[in-house]
DNA sequence: AATTTTTCTGTGTGCGCACACGGAAGATTT
DNA sequence: AAATCTTCCGTGTGCGCACACAGAAAAATT
């Protein structure tokens, strides 16, 4: 148990080492040269005391100024990414007093090459450190190659590109998230009923993590024997066009009355349950993915079941602070860092803040 | 928005109000006298600059440290009240550079006595603030009335003993945690089935906590016409005599061989786990709170359905922060603070660290 | 042995703030 | 008008650290 109480200065290590002040410093930064004695003799010493230096006093005397960089998709207001911005915000101001600042860059995440302009713009910015959330995996794995090649630290949010070369990574682990869903959504569903399985027609392709839910939400019923006690139908919707899906929606209810439940693998479940409310469509359990959106409506109103989230704010926040307790404070930094899979139902809803 | 980035330091103010950074000092800490004109002059420049004093420097030249004292029940490894005491030293270890020490006392959860002698130690250090865990009530409220007579501010953590002069609470909404595990535990229930209660004799009575959980637990049947769709059974077991709790258990399955969900309003649900565990008893959906003692290995076994938790670490984390934001950078605090209420299951229990 | 080069070491200054102290200006009393 | 008290104000010092700089010691070169 280190000593929290007494205070050790580095003055004091100087007088019990019985060197100046400037030579702890040098051995303290790897700055400059020190005889092999005296390093020794201070870091025991060091060791001994549990000296810890003062953060406060460090920042403050400190001429540096870290920049760190963000790089996220960009957003509408209420929509997914909005949230992870304001874990970005409440960091910021958080470090600020200790010499970092953090700026924001972002590209459109149905298209990869306003992600490598992006990138480019990151480099040549030159930042103390980066925060990327990995869309498009292969370009941000380049990215980071390159970063990595000029020292420069960088950490994923959202999801994980499982390279070589970050930092540390914050964000749900997606397959064990399709597994709870699918859980969830079983549990008390009459066998035999049919399940419904609804993506998303992306231009940008299926994302990773979303096909990663997918997977384990699957994975749940054949682990369990429970493939064959239900009837699965997938069904496609397109991104924008409402009155298709309607129609779509429609047809499938018609030829399929016997569907108990349904589940979407992204944040737009509250498109779905609009249109359940329009088709006038109910006894059908419902779960989809994150609070953006019309999502919490529908959760209260009883349209969708359930939600799962992954405190998104928190991962903003969390990437940054990662960088700076590694680059400022000289912390070691967990690699790994799945967050909760939050299960939201309309009458605990109102309850999640995360604190 | 207030201006981040550029530093604004007293010094400045000082020279463009025409006086001496020491009567800026002075009007902000309200020290000493400062004739009307000036003061108004300085203030101002402060609110026209968006002056932000370096918290880092503040504390750094502060010669006074704050100490904070918490009053929690003792425990043993493992139980409840370990986790709060884990996000004390968390904050502890956050803000020792800012000059403050976090003290702790114990009482003994079940002897009111203990707590009122305790408060008199607590009085006695003459702290600066104070986190209160208000396991009794009527003392608790009692010693925050001595606190707040000589100025002390308070927290609570857990529960709330809702008098008027506590600075802030963090802990969970009851009856809405009640209300909430009342909806899982019905979700894909038969109607008709049997629902047994299962309550704690306790010596120093039902606690406060517990018995605002169960109302909300039947209020949502109430509230959703179920109270006469399902048999409710109610129990008492013995907080030691397990082996009497057995016979009873036994007993009650003999005679109920329909029960198909019970639920407890504390965190000891893992000995009526055990308990079914050994009676062999299968398919009893059993609900249960917390994450302490065998809680969770039992709902890794799947003898325990769900889990609902509270943050308990969180807790008191943000509690001695609270304090720590309002004695020491002289933030507004929010009065009352409702923790999620986690709903934890087999399959994210693994996820579950409070981030 | 005298020099240059390299390695090592101590001192001084300032980061932005709190706080003590002493002195000036004004108000009150003698 | 002189003395005392009160209100007001400016300066100086130190918190613990980083960093620049100059100078000493040691090593390498001439």
């Amino acid at each position: 148990m280190p000593n929290l109480s007494s205070k050790v200065r580095i003055i004091d290590i100087a007088r019990m080492a019985d060197v100046s002040p400037g030579t702890v410093d040098r051995v303290l930064h790897n700055r400059g040269q020190v005889s092999e004695e005296k390093k020794t003799k201070i870091l025991s010493i060091i060791e001994e005391l549990h000296y810890q230096p003062n953060i406060l006093a460090r920042s403050l005397a400190m001429k540096k100024t870290f920049r760190f960089v963000s790089l996220l998709p960009e957003y509408k207001p209420g929509e997914y990414w909005e949230a992870p911005e304001k874990g970005i915000n409440k960091a910021r101001a958080e470090i600020r007093n200790y010499n970092v600042v953090v700026e924001k860059l972002y590209f459109n995440q149905f298209n990869a090459q306003s992600f490598v302009a992006a990138s480019e713009k990151l480099l040549n910015s030159n930042p103390d450190a980066v925060m990327i959330a990995p869309t498009f995996r292969n370009e941000a794995i380049l990215l980071m190659e390159k970063l990595h090649a000029r020292n420069i630290p960088g950490v994923y949010i959202d999801s994980n590109a499982e390279d070589d070369h970050y930092l540390s990574y914050f964000g749900q682990h997606s397959y064990q998230s399709g597994y709870a869903a699918a859980r969830l959504l079983e549990n008390g569903l009459p066998k035999g009923s049919e399940i419904l399985i609804i993506r998303m027609l992306r231009i940008a392709g299926t994302s990773n993590q979303t096909q990663r839910r997918e997977e384990g939400f699957l994975a749940y019923f054949s682990d369990n024997g429970l493939k064959d006690k239900y009837h699965f139908n997938n069904i496609k919707l397109s991104a924008d066009n409402d009155i298709e899906n309607l129609r779509e929606m429609e047809h499938i209810f018609r030829k399929s009355p016997h569907i108990r439940a349904a589940i979407m693998f992204n944040s737009r479940v509250y498109q779905l349950a609009d249109i359940l409310r329009k088709l006038k469509i109910e006894g059908v359990k419902l779960i989809g993915y994150d609070l953006s959106g019309g999502n919490v409506p529908a959760l209260k109103d009883e349209i969708i079941s359930l939600l799962i989230a992954q405190r998104p704010e928190n991962q903003g926040y969390l990437g940054i602070m990662a960088l700076c307790n590694s680059l400022v404070f000289n912390k070691e930094i967990k690699r790994i860092n799945y967050m909760p899979i939050d299960i939201l139902t309309k009458e605990n809803i109102d309850y999640y803040i995360n604190y």
